[in-house]
DNA sequence: GCCAACGTTGGC
DNA sequence: GCCAACGTTGGC
């Protein structure tokens, strides 16, 4: 299968590439949206890359990449009832929601601000600049993620 | 902290 | 199945 290309959202003061890098893979729990659901359990395969996006802070932008680590399998947090994660409707014979490892390959020597992505034209139709979007993860082309490497400072 | 945009829930 | 109400995301 060909490898995909992705972009996943983290607020750094849950967890940064910072933190990635210090535990070089982490389960990537806590999605709770369907699509970006969808994207981990029926589209990801482990070798694919993703570019890590730090939001809800300032600025907001692309501080680096990793890879895909895991096929997807179920959060155990929707099952933990101390967590905020927990959810009642979900069983172990039916889990509602999925995750996929996630392990630490580079950060960007230059962050890239999404001020910046937006001054780029070849990037204007990143789904992550479209007008609304909130979605966590989302497919990102090939020749985008490699621009955007590229405006990183990251020689591939 | 504000608020636009979007997703989810639940009454009907 | 509609849609109002509510909750969340995330840039600013």
């Amino acid at each position: 299968m060909a490898k995909k290309f992705w972009l996943m959202k983290s607020e750094p003061d849950e967890f940064s590439i910072l933190d990635l890098k210090r535990v070089k893979k982490e389960a990537w729990s806590g999605v709770r949206n369907y699509q970006a659901r969808n994207f981990m359990r029926d589209e990801m395969s482990v070798g694919d890359e993703v570019l890590f996006y730090h939001s809800s802070t300032n600025p907001p932008g692309v501080a680096g990449i990793m890879t895909i680590a895991s096929k997807a399998y179920p959060d155990p947090l929707q099952f933990k009832k101390s967590s905020k994660y927990y959810d009642e409707k979900a069983s172990k014979e039916n889990p509602r929601w999925f995750l996929v490892d996630v392990k630490f390959k580079a950060i960007f020597p230059d962050y890239v601000t999404l001020k910046k992505l937006k001054d780029e034209k070849k990037l204007a139709e990143m789904k992550i600049l479209q007008k609304g979007n909130r979605l966590s993860i989302t497919p990102v082309s090939a020749s985008h993620f490699n621009h955007i490497c590229k405006l990183g400072g990251l020689k591939l």
